[in-house]
DNA sequence: TCGTTACGAAACGAACCGTTTCGTTTGTTG
DNA sequence: CAACAAACGAAACGGTTCGTTTCGTAACGA
């Protein structure tokens, strides 16, 4: 859905015929115009596309962002836009995905309150500082409008997204630190309060707030506190 | 959405589809037209645009949510809408707050696991069940675009909305079951949870994974555990 | 060489937003 | 009772965006 879309139409025989003599669109200056490579996909205005894209998000956020704004910052006509990706969407999740790669480093400090401590603090900032942050917000956005963006954030994205994290909960687990049985819901609560503070546009550096979480999810994870009045 | 792309051209269909002779729009049948009451506000008018809103809302989502669509539903004009509500997302947030008045019951078990899982088998009931749900997933779509949405959102409806929750935790607080110094974070957390489930369409009746999650937020405020390895 | 394909420019239709004009209806005020 | 004020619905307008289509041009490939 949000690769390039391969062009395998059905190849029209009929030849224009330009009973219409248009002539002139006089060629005047050719100077800084883009001009067509021939018969395959132009690497200069798919990354032109992208990259006005991507700046696009960032200045103005998904509201900002408009298919006719980034065509004119491209340099590029609609129709090569939407030759390969067939929606905003598709051409908005393609921003995403190729910013993913720029990851987040997953923190070992050997204790997981301050592994947790230092991944939210790094995320947070990412989420500050790059189009990510602001693209992400705008999917989980997208998502409460479409179903199929909805499924594509739960089933694809998420699980991807979560990997680190989750292993950073196992190293815990294999320490001893939080009952393994716990590790998955555990993860469940920091991601939630990662995404209350996104989605309320507290992400702050806020050393105290954050910290104070890490210790509580430590907390309720602790395997040996686990004894009395459990039922 | 739309189907992959057929670079080639498509066979033109030739189509001089529309010319539709607008005309008609008769408005032979006067019957149903609600004039005007005189120098007041129409009760009637009024009515009718709620209603037309909130079903709107709870049939298309706020994807369909369009002025338009509502003043058509409601037998209404346009001005008669935005005389009253200065723009989309006052209309918007005034359907929520009528609502909201059938809101949910906080319950008081005695304790705080059970208390919290019964306040979410509710709200993830209301939230399936009624528009409102679908209203509450667009209204923080809608902050991620709008700044006045988000300030609106974080310091006006949170806190009111939470009002009820928060006591939840205070009663449990003054039980001796969780530290007060917590609560809040405690009830940050259990936000979390609620929101990560909403916004990825997993507010089911997932009884166990609810009550997992309110005994792992009790284990987090136990004051008693709050012991060593903070370091 | 000649057909295929991609390119950018431009225009188009549809949808929506928010505003304005217009004629009508009915309370309120003098 | 008459004149005014205010609310009503219909309709249209300007502006913006999406997604499509047409058109002339340019390079690859057989």
């Amino acid at each position: 859905m949000s690769e390039p879309v391969p062009p395998g139409g059905t190849p029209k025989s009929a030849t224009p015929k330009s009973a219409t003599p248009k002539s002139a669109t006089p060629p005047s200056e050719t100077q800084s115009r883009r001009a067509s490579i021939g018969a395959r996909r132009s690497p200069a205005a798919e990354a032109a596309i992208l990259d006005a894209a991507r700046s696009l998000l960032a200045e103005k956020g998904y509201a900002g962002f408009s298919i006719d704004e980034v065509a004119r910052r491209a340099g590029a006509g609609k129709p090569t836009i939407y030759r390969w990706w067939p929606s905003k969407a598709d051409l908005f999740i393609a921003v995403y995905s190729a910013d993913k790669a720029a990851a987040i480093v997953v923190p070992d400090t050997g204790a997981l309150a301050t592994d947790l401590a230092a991944y939210t603090t790094e995320l947070w900032r990412f989420w500050r500082e790059t189009p990510s942050g602001v693209a992400f917000r705008a999917l989980l956005a997208e998502a409460q409008a479409s179903e199929q963006a909805m499924a594509a954030l739960r089933d694809k994205f998420l699980p991807l997204r979560l990997a680190d994290l989750a292993c950073v909960f196992t190293r815990a687990a294999d320490r001893g630190e939080i009952a393994p049985a716990d590790a998955d819901d555990l993860l469940q609560l920091y991601i939630g309060f990662h995404w209350v503070h996104l989605l309320t546009g507290r992400i702050g550096e806020d050393a105290a707030s954050i910290e104070r979480m890490a210790r509580l999810i430590v907390r309720a994870g602790r395997p040996d506190t686990a004894a009395p009045p459990t039922r």
